[in-house]
DNA sequence: GTAGCGTCTCGAACAACGTTAGAGAACCTG
DNA sequence: CAGGTTCTCTAACGTTGTTCGAGACGCTAC
């Protein structure tokens, strides 16, 4: 049976999230495949290109975008597309790293598209809605690269002496002490906390734009 | 007269902002300072613990964090301190792939300290001051890395086709219609559009912050 | 049936990379 | 001048992405 490059992509991603990108070599990649390494440069032109289907398909992993529910307000739904994004990039090892690296790619102008639609129904014009949904994207995926930058680096000597010196600062340790440190979810409380931020700023925007519409 | 790390790191900044961090090799850089390559390894552990030096040397350049001027809204303030940040990263070529890569330093840490002081002093709880400037941290560092992604494609024909898939979406042609297309600025202007968002989200919480203590 | 042509895979090899080992200048210190 | 630290070199190793050219399989045409 011949192979085909949907398999290749497919275990690449699969090997990527179990070893990491670093360790994401042709040649392993190849060997899980039951096949020389240079036969996988039949399937798929270089590394780079493999690297940009891998992206394509994690974003399709992540599952396809949804209207809002009836009687949902529209910051809840869109609050909720941004965590589908998060829980896609942070479930994947490294996947962020990936994703990071490509533009929209014409598999999530779909996607993209779709949102639009429920943003320019509750009001927003179609520009705005645009660049709504591309801040939050790059806001998901500015959290999920520094957490996995953060994961790569489990060294506690430097988290020791980052905290050591953190107590030297006022506000910094007052700030540690009322998040209990640095935990393990923590990552995802901040996440959820800048969300919020942003959602409430387009809330904010949203109504001024309604204001602005009805006085004139 | 010896070599010193300084030196060391300064140059490979530089031929980073010069050849992009894929050219940025070890040989090369060597060459670059009249010396054979295994020298660096005196200076530096490994390439790792020069990416982290030169991160640091990146954030520093940023230049110091201020405080508010008198009479200026924290918010404008706030917002002038991310777009400092913004310009550090997206002055030098890849730099926002290289400080991504890093949490935050030891270096870091009093610029975030004297910036919780101002919030905190305008009324934030110092936990949720620390969360704010990393929220917005991510985002510019979201933005930073997905405009240099942009850059190192530039791929006429990629973008063609992308174009053209769009205009067969109602509500993203409408879209790239009202923006006058991706046009050289388009980054900035989608940066600026977020953060305003993120800061009035910001805004508003502070504002809520305020009545929910007025009222008890 | 066999000649020919796409499809798919392989072994061998290349240049370049990060990195290590070990030898040797140059410089202080006694 | 002896000894050790500081700094640099040449040589080389293992690994990586990638290319070349040869072959095996299946299909179609005459």
């Amino acid at each position: 049976m011949a192979l085909t490059q949907d398999q290749v992509v497919e275990r690449a991603v699969d090997l990527m999230a179990e070893v990491g990108l670093e360790a994401l070599t042709l040649r392993r990649l190849a060997t899980e495949l039951g096949v020389s390494a240079p036969t996988l440069y039949w399937h798929v032109r270089n590394k780079r290109e493999l690297l940009d289907l891998m992206a394509e398909a994690l974003i399709t992993r992540a599952g396809r975008a949804t209207s809002p529910a009836p009687g949902q307000p529209w910051w809840e739904w869109l609050a909720e597309q941004a965590r589908l994004q998060w829980r896609a990039l942070t479930s994947h090892r490294d996947a962020a790293l990936v994703v990071a690296g490509n533009r929209p790619t014409d598999t999530a102008l779909p996607g993209i598209e779709q949102v639009m639609a429920s943003l320019v129904a509750v009001g927003f014009p179609p520009a705005e809605a645009l660049r709504t949904i591309l801040s939050i994207g790059n806001y998901v995926i500015g959290c999920a690269v520094e957490r996995q930058a953060e994961a790569a680096r489990d060294d506690p000597e430097r988290d020791a002496r980052l905290l050591q010196q953190a107590g030297d600062l006022p506000h910094l340790r007052a700030a540690l002490a009322g998040l209990g440190g640095p935990g393990p979810s923590a990552d995802d409380a901040g996440f959820e906390y800048g969300l919020a931020l942003l959602i409430g700023g387009v809330r904010a925007h949203h109504a001024a734009l309604a204001g602005a519409g009805a006085a004139t």
